[in-house]
DNA sequence: CGGTATCCTCAAAGATACTG
DNA sequence: CAGTATCTTTGAGGATACCG
C-alpha cells in the first residue's frame, strides 16, 4: 500500500494490527511478561500472530525482547520508554471506543 | 475479521482506512467542503475511495453530508460535533507520527 | 457534479501442524 | 518454552470505465 501524505497513518501503522492494542495494554498494565503469559492473557490469539505482532512492535522500538539462556528457555517482553509515549494515546482511543460503543451499539 | 476484546480496535476501525485521516484533517481545518474540492485537496485519492470512506465516516456519525438540489448538483461534507471529539486524538497521532518519522527514518 | 460498477491484486489474518 | 512453516481465506485498496 503506497503511503499517503498524512503522518497519522504512520502512527496508525504501528499500533494497528488486530492484536497490538491488546498486547500493548497487557504490557503497559502488567509490566514484563513472558511469551506464554501473553498467550494466556490475550484471549484467542495464536502463537503465530503473537510472535508476528511482537516482532513488529520490537522492530519499531515499542517493545523490548529479553532472552534468558536457561533451560527451559525464558523470553520476556516489556514496553520500552519510547513505547510508553503511546500510553496516553492508547488510553484516549480506549475511552473513545468505549463511549462510541455505548452510544452506537 | 472477528472482534477482539479491546475497544481501541473499535476506535481504530473508525479512523483507519487509508484516506480517512487526510479526509478528517481536511474537514477539520477547512470546514465544509464539496466532493470535488476534497478530491482536489487530497492528493492521489480516487472518487471511488473518497466516496467509500466518506460514506463510512457518515455511517459512524463522524461526518455529515448535505445535498443541495441545484443544477449542477451540490453536495457538502463537514465534521459533526461528535466527529470533532476525535480532533485531539488525531492531532496527537499526527504529532506522534511526525516525531517517529524524525527519529526512525 | 457527484458519484457507481466491475474487475483485479495483494497483504492481513486464521487454522493446523511442527521444531530447536 | 517459545516460537516457525504451510496453506487458505478475506477484504482493503487500486484501475478504469461509466451513469443520473
Amino acid at each position: 500500500m503506497k503511503k499517503t501524505n498524512c503522518e497519522v497513518n504512520d502512527a496508525l501503522s504501528i499500533i494497528s494490527g488486530k492484536w497490538k492494542p491488546a498486547i500493548l495494554f497487557t504490557l503497559i498494565s502488567n509490566g514484563s511478561k513472558r511469551f506464554n503469559e501473553l498467550e494466556r492473557l490475550i484471549n484467542g490469539i495464536t502463537p503465530r500472530m503473537l510472535a508476528k505482532e511482537l516482532k513488529e512492535l520490537e522492530n519499531n522500538q515499542i517493545v523490548k525482547r529479553t532472552q534468558y539462556e536457561t533451560i527451559p528457555l525464558k523470553v520476556t517482553y516489556e514496553m520500552t520508554e519510547y513505547g510508553m509515549s503511546l500510553k496516553d494515546i492508547l488510553i484516549k482511543l480506549h475511552e473513545w471506543g468505549i463511549n462510541h460503543n455505548r452510544l452506537y451499539k
